[in-house]
DNA sequence: TAGATTGTTAATCGATTAACAATC
DNA sequence: TAGATTGTTAATCGATTAACAATC
């Protein structure tokens, strides 16, 4: 069983969230080419992403809507919700409580922690903040795996090794540094700086008229 | 003159983020072997990154620090500010008016856009709130070229098509939706659905003791 | 000088794209 | 059937990695 390229596992909730429309519209077929004229891909490419979820179109008509939905959603394994905590309700922290659509990408925030007295006790949609001092006993007693990373940076690195040790398996990262972790956790990065690279350096390379 | 390759590019701010943090630890030089080290990188991939920016280090000495900096910062634009609107003021949208960084990232986010007639007049983080009708002429009268999109899935395409048609030349697109426009204009997708497919996907194949 | 580190050229690797047979 | 669309195998392209000469 190969490993799923990274460039295509990108791509798929782009389908997922296109087909999804689709289906709104009673749509029941979809060919290759026209999921990718919706977004700007190569027909060839869609065909190829949709091969690593196992399922298989009909010649001449297409794939089903349906079905094509479930295997994506089985392949990000957005079926199986994991519950996760939020460490850090600083804006981001908290804007990320907000999110409800978090459910749909098989996420569930069921807590957050934060280390500022004011805010403990308090609710943010309806999720409670802890003190960080609970984040061991929560961790272990509820079997939480993910945690969604949202302090400061001078504070990142030691949390994310008190995680680790707490019993965390797998970090989504939204502070600027690089997390020095075990191999064995999953750390995905979501620093927005970094996509931000791209559009100012582009800016700068543009002719704005 | 070539263009920098995008993984290049989403490399870069990492980089500069590390030097940034050494500077303050009165470090003059630095080889690419050190860099490579603290961020799970290649060294040969760090300098032929580096050398995107022009930048020539000594042999056995390494990087001059400072001049590194300042080459990264003028190869990412981040010296030269841009103006931006945010259109949008739902949790994310505000997250981000509350994030005082995007200065250290070249830009500056100067106002928002919302149609909550609740929220109008009102500040976030000392920017205004305006109402989506005042978009063109602020737009045109202050030459705004960025816009940060974190509006709805269902409204974002037609924003988008106002937005490029007011003279819009970048947009950094929070919305979970592929923006259709033309190719003059620079998209960049910072949608978090994306990033967590890796996580979620990842963590499905991993064992979870 | 000797050794560490750079910068460049070549080799490898992996993803995208092209070609085309299979099939409904 | 004819034609559209799939799925696979091969070719291309670009990024990463390796090898190594240059140099402080």
């Amino acid at each position: 069983m190969k490993a799923i390229p990274e460039p295509t596992l990108r791509r798929l909730p782009k389908y997922l969230h296109l087909l999804m429309e689709w289906r709104n519209n009673n749509i029941n077929y979809v060919s290759s080419q026209a999921i990718a004229d919706e977004l700007g891909l190569d027909a060839i490419q869609v065909r190829k992403d949709l091969s690593v979820t196992g399922i298989v179109g009909k010649p001449k008509v297409g794939f089903d809507l349906r079905e094509l939905i479930r295997a994506l959603c089985s392949t990000l394994n957005w079926n199986n919700v994991s519950e996760a905590f939020i460490i850090g309700t600083g804006s981001l922290g908290s804007a990320l409580l907000g999110y409800k659509k978090f459910n749909d990408y098989g996420l569930n925030i069921i807590a957050a922690f934060d280390n500022d007295s004011e805010k403990l006790g308090t609710k943010v949609n309806g999720i409670e903040i802890f003190p960080i001092e609970k984040l061991e006993i929560m961790i272990t007693q509820l079997k939480i795996n993910v945690a969604v990373l949202t302090v400061p940076g001078d504070v990142a690195q030691a949390l994310a090794e008190k995680l680790v040790s707490y019993g965390i398996k797998a970090i989504w990262n939204f502070a600027p540094i690089h997390l020095k972790v075990p191999d064995s956790v999953i750390v995905e990065n979501a620093q927005l700086s970094h996509s931000l690279a791209i559009l100012t350096h582009r800016l700068s390379k543009a002719n704005l008229t």
